[in-house]
DNA sequence: AGGCCGTCGATAATCTATTATCATATCCCA
DNA sequence: TGGGATATGATAATAGATTATCGACGGCCT
């Protein structure tokens, strides 16, 4: 059976708290102000607990590692800071998966965007 | 001085007859049927070397290793077969840059769009 | 044709991300 | 509260991709 371990519960508030997708390396170090002594092992443990269970879901960008991010919003993208190379999820204004076509005989059902540029708080 | 040789040629050529981004690996396969006994190192020699001349391109896409296409194409997505898992270029209908919008204080400059679905070999 | 030096292939080395190991600590039910 | 299954942290091991090494080969200028 799954336990309730300091642990556990810090990563889960470091992925709460920052509300975007998050790399292993960053969960790290924000769950480490939260269970102090808190070891890497123990964040892919948990992330992949996590992730088996439903709660977290993985986010693939191009040329970035795997980040996770809460479950359970609805249809939306990612867009990625240039300057802190964190994510973001981005809700506003997808064009719909209907808009993207593909060449005649190829069958789209799913479909990724992301968005690169200067997030607010380093766009001072 | 670059030097004209028979593996060079076959890594171009490859590239130019798939015309679409292709792994290191893929690359491989198809070199060696051009020039036997191509090794995996040129490979990637060459890749850099082409890509350096900005004859290549690179393309990631998520949680994929590094694709190269030849460079020079119009503004394009791509799409990436689950059957195959090759990749192709797309590019019918794109949205545009202007109609990906981000929060306020975000200044997006980019973006990237990647199809996922069947190709049109794999999907009969 | 000669010879320099770029290039090749095989493979060892490197690098980064992730997982396995294992002794120790601790959660939680009885 | 006792005790066993589960979790943790440090670190070794693994995995995959890419780069470095090195002796041999061979384009290409003279």
């Amino acid at each position: 059976m799954e336990r309730d371990t300091p642990q556990r519960r810090a990563i889960r508030e470091a992925l709460t708290r920052a509300g975007r997708p998050m790399s292993p390396a960053e969960v790290l170090d924000a769950g480490k102000a939260l269970a102090a002594g808190l070891g890497i092992a123990t964040v892919y443990r948990n992330l992949k607990l996590l992730t088996e269970s439903g709660w977290l879901c993985p986010v693939d960008l191009p040329g970035e590692t795997t980040r996770y991010e809460v479950s359970g919003k609805p249809h939306h993208h990612h867009f990625l800071c240039r300057e802190c190379d964190r994510a973001f999820a981005v809700a506003e204004h997808c064009p719909g998966n209907h808009r993207f076509s593909a060449p005649s005989g190829f069958r789209v059902e799913a479909h990724e965007v992301v968005l690169y540029g200067v997030c607010a708080a380093c766009a001072d």
